[in-house]
Formats: structure tokens, C-alpha cells, sequence
RNA sequence: GUGAUCAUAGCUCAGUUGGUUAGAGCAUCAGAUUGUGGUUCUGAGGGUCGUGGGUUCGAGCCCCAUUGGUCACCCCA
């Protein structure tokens, strides 16, 4: 038997990292109720078809693949071995695979909604909080399962969701104590661009090459672009508002849009003008009710397929990590399931990237470490029954607490106490027992005081 | 999927051009100290050097493969 192991990219969560990831768990799913959503979990597995397509043909190549079981039965063998030239030739094929683990929570939700149209009410908010699955290679913030905290508006296409959405994100980012970016953007003023420079068909070439800009500077882009098969006039017409980006990052959302109002291409697309409009009524809104933290961003791409509206990434300032939150408007996510018209928008949060940026600037509060909130000293036989049916009253009144297991020395029950964090000792020994009184330590403090038995149900142990 | 880099005690790391029984700090356990901890002192346990091959009289060190971590690309939470 050789050592244990973890598949690559997974994690186990010892007890110390649980309760941190709780905490962001906890303040996600408070402000997501706050606004009115409401829970759903969907499987850790779905049918490969219900899958395939979404994300990209990078995103398919991602998807992990659930292999069939019974391919050595005698009757399956052969279709198996014909399934697997076809596997080998680069496709799928049912007689090996026909599931697979989930790669978002998008797309189960909308399969989800698909399914159970007829039921909903509309417009129907949901949240969802489930790990997911991706067959990338593993690095620094990037993980083969990793969690998301999603929450999305079906049924309305009102831009207001938008605007609660983004308000979401601030606040739960706000109670986190992260300093974020909100950057947004949309799918329209994207496809505008490049229907202004009658390049309609190379729109995903064109964002994938411009959302580079931060890595490769403008130079970089215009190379990508060039071998994207751009030719320099047309590149020379995105120009301006590559560099729009490089010279005015920090300028008021107000002059960007000035700006792009300015350009030489806002006429010439329809398209491009609506989207500009709605990033302008959502940016207005959000500031209107106090959130200035949202910059309009041209060269925010975001690479699943399916959005079609405005579209948000969300970044950490002061640490080198990609996004921590992502999103956008999808106008028909079930029609791919059959339903049409249902229009959608949602944000997603990634629990784990934010983990890792509150580790890296300290940002946990001490006490989610606080579990047991009192420890009962282990003095003898007679004594820790007293401490035990003691104990057990403070149970009843919702306190945490523990006997120590045996009666070992001080040194070792105060050490164990401190490890774990715990607040309070209670000690009685045999003096104590005999005068039915307890000791109560803060081990925090140091201080202690002397109480009657029955009198420590009433303490509070803060 | 492509490329780079790393892996030595529970943890963080030393380990010289390849040379005898592989070290330190922290942690753990025991004792100095049998009712008030986090200090100090003394001692102890713990490693087939990620795994599998190879070169060599001899490998922690060199070579190949493999697994895992990290980083970049691709892409993304």
C-alpha cells in the first residue's frame, strides 16, 4: 500500500480553513437572501450534451468526463472499442462518455429552468453555492474544484437587476473587507465594435486579443490582432479606444463615455450605441445609490460564450490575482434547452480566490477561529462529573464547550485551550467542589474570577 | 494541452566538486515543577532524502521516467 493521495488540483480543508471559508460562505448567502434570492443545488454531475458548447471550444476541452461504466461487459465491448477511435479522433461519443462533472452553475441553472418552466415565477432569483469542476492545469489561483457562489435573475430584462447585482457584489466585497475593482463592459459595445469595422465574425478574435492589453500593452494587441487576420486600416480604427484604456484608466466614467461617444465609430453601429447606453444607465444608478467603485472597462472580454449583454469582472487591488468574480447578461441561455425568450443575468463569486486574497492581506477577523468557547478543566473522577453536568447547563444555553478528555496536567489543559483558541477555562478542582463553587479564567486576559456553581449557567462568556 | 522549476523529519529549511552512522529551528513526548499555561533548562522519539529505474566501487547530489507542488502560456473563479 503506497502513501495516500489527492487527485491534482483538489484540496482537503482542515478545520481552521473550513471555518474561514464558512465566514465567506456565511456573508454571501446572508446578502444574497437580503436581496431576495432564493437557494438551489443541482447536481455534482451532468449529461455530457447538456454541457458541451457552452463555454467555448477552450472551455469544452475543460470539461471533465465521466467514464462509462460496464465497457468490458461482452456486449458493449465492441461498440466501446469503435466509441474510443472516435474519442481518440478528438470527438466525444456516448459509449464511453455520456456525463460529466459540472463546469459552472450557469448552465445546470439554466437546464434547471428549462426544465421546470412552466412552474416558476417569474422573474425567478436564484442562488447557488456548489463546487464545480475544470481540467486545468493547477497554479496560483486556479484550482480543479473550486467553489461558486452564484446569483442570477431569470425572466426580466430589466437593466435594475443589473444595478442590484453590481450592488451585490460592493457589498458583500465591502463586509469582506476587500478593496475591489468592479470592472464592466458588454457583449454589445463588443460585437458594435466590430460590426463598425465590418468585422462582425471576428468579435470573439477581437475581445480575446484587446482583453490582453493589461499583459501585452497596446503594441501586443495590435500584433494579436494583426495575426487574428486584422488588417492595419481596421486595426488603425480600434486604436483609439485601446489606447482610450492605456491613457485615461483613472478618468471619470463620465469622460469615458464622452469619449467613446466622440469616436469615429459610435455612429456607425446601432449596436454599439445601446450597449454604451445601458452600461451608462447602470453605472448611473449604482452611483446614484453610493457605489463609486465601477469602472467602465472596454477590454473585459469574459470567454464563456453565452453573454450577450453587460458583462463584469471583479479584481482585488493590492495582490496579483485574476478575477475573483465574474458576470453578465445571457438573453437566451434556455433557448439552448428548448425554451426560448427566457433572458437572464447573473454574477458568480469565486469562494476560493477570495480566500486566498483575505489570506494573503490578513484580512479574516480572529474570531471565526473561535469554536468550543469554553474548556472545563479535567481535575480528577468527582470532579469532572461536576464539570460535566455544569457543562451540560451551559450546553443547554447554546455555548460551546468542552470537557478536557483526561485528567492531565495544568500545563497540558491550559496548552490545549490556547491552541485552540478557546476563550474560557472553567476549573474546579477538588477545593472547589467541596465549596460548590467554579473558577472562571479568560485566558485572553488572564483574569479570573471565583463563581458558586450554579451561578456560572448565567455568566456570559463574550 | 505547451514550457520552466522544485520535492530532505509533522512544519520551515541546511546538506560543499558524488565519499563513512543525513543536520538545525519550530512542533511533539518525558523530566526539572502533583492546583494556574504561553518563559527557561535537560533529555527522547521521528527521515529506505516524492516514487520507480539507471550510471558509479559509492547517489540526498548525476541521468531517464513518473507523481505532486509552484510559475508562465492558453484560458479562467
Amino acid at each position: 500500500m503506497s502513501k495516500p493521495g489527492l487527485p491534482q488540483g483538489t484540496r482537503d480543508f482542515g478545520p481552521d480553513t473550513v471555518r474561514k471559508r464558512n465566514f465567506i460562505f456565511n456573508t454571501i448567502r446572508s446578502i444574497f437572501e437580503l436581496y431576495g434570492f432564493q437557494p438551489l443545488e443541482t447536481p455534482a454531475m451532468e449529461n455530457l450534451e447538456t454541457l458541451m458548447g457552452k463555454y467555448g471550444e477552450e472551455g469544452d476541452k475543460l470539461i471533465f468526463k465521466i467514464l462509462n461504466n460496464g465497457l468490458n461487459d461482452p456486449k458493449n465491448i465492441e461498440k466501446a472499442k469503435a466509441g474510443f477511435e472516435n474519442v481518440l479522433a478528438g470527438r466525444n461519443d456516448k459509449s464511453i462518455t455520456e456525463r460529466a462533472l459540472k463546469y459552472d452553475l450557469t448552465i445546470p441553472f439554466a437546464r434547471y429552468v428549462a426544465m421546470n418552466h412552466g412552474q416558476l415565477t417569474y422573474p425567478f432569483k436564484r442562488y447557488q453555492i456548489q463546487p464545480v469542476w475544470r481540467a486545468d492545469r493547477p497554479q496560483r489561483g486556479r484550482y480543479r474544484e473550486f467553489y461558486q457562489c452564484d446569483a442570477d435573475v431569470v425572466g426580466s430584462t430589466a437593466l435594475l437587476n443589473e444595478v442590484e447585482l453590481l450592488t451585490i457584489y460592493s457589498q458583500v466585497f465591502q463586509k469582506l473587507g476587500i478593496d475591489v475593482d468592479i470592472r464592466i463592459n458588454s457583449r454589445k459595445v463588443l460585437s458594435g465594435l466590430a460590426e463598425a469595422i465590418e468585422e462582425t465574425g471576428r468579435m470573439m478574435d477581437i475581445t480575446i486579443a484587446i482583453d490582453k492589453v493589461d499583459k501585452i500593452g497596446v503594441d501586443g494587441v495590435k500584433e494579436e490582432l494583426r495575426t487574428r487576420g486584422l488588417n492595419d486600416n481596421k486595426i488603425d480604427q480600434l486604436n483609439g479606444l485601446i489606447f482610450f484604456r492605456e491613457e485615461n484608466r483613472n478618468a471619470s466614467n463620465l469622460s469615458k463615455f464622452e469619449f467613446i461617444k466622440k469616436s469615429a465609430l459610435y455612429n456607425k453601429s446601432a449596436t454599439l450605441q445601446e450597449g454604451v447606453k445601458d452600461i451608462e444607465y447602470i453605472i448611473t444608478q449604482c452611483e446614484a445609490s453610493g457605489i463609486n467603485n465601477i469602472r467602465i472597462d472596454l477590454t473585459i472580454a469574459r470567454g464563456l460564450n453565452y453573454y450577450t449583454g453587460a458583462i463584469v469582472e471583479v479584481t482585488a487591488k493590492g495582490v496579483t490575482m485574476s478575477s475573483i468574480g465574474g458576470g453578465g447578461r445571457y438573453d437566451d441561455l434556455t433557448g439552448l434547452f428548448g425554451v426560448p425568450n427566457v433572458p437572464g443575468v447573473g454574477i458568480s463569486f469565486g469562494v476560493d480566490r477570495i480566500y486566498d486574497v483575505m489570506e494573503e492581506l490578513k484580512l479574516f477577523p480572529k474570531d471565526v477561529q473561535v469554536g468550543t468557547r469554553v474548556l472545563f478543566f479535567n481535575l480528577g473522577s468527582p470532579e469532572s462529573l461536576a464539570a460535566y453536568s455544569c457543562m451540560q447547563d451551559l450546553r443547554k444555553n447554546n455555548i460551546a464547550c468542552e470537557l478536557f478528555h483526561e485528567n492531565s496536567k495544568f500545563d497540558k489543559q491550559f496548552k490545549y485551550a490556547e491552541k485552540k483558541n478557546i476563550p474560557y477555562v472553567i476549573i474546579i478542582g477538588s477545593k472547589e467542589l467541596a465549596e460548590k463553587t467554579a473558577v472562571i479564567k479568560d485566558t485572553r486576559t488572564g483574569e479570573q474570577i471565583t463563581l458558586p456553581i450554579a451561578q456560572v449557567g448565567s455568566f456570559s462568556f463574550l
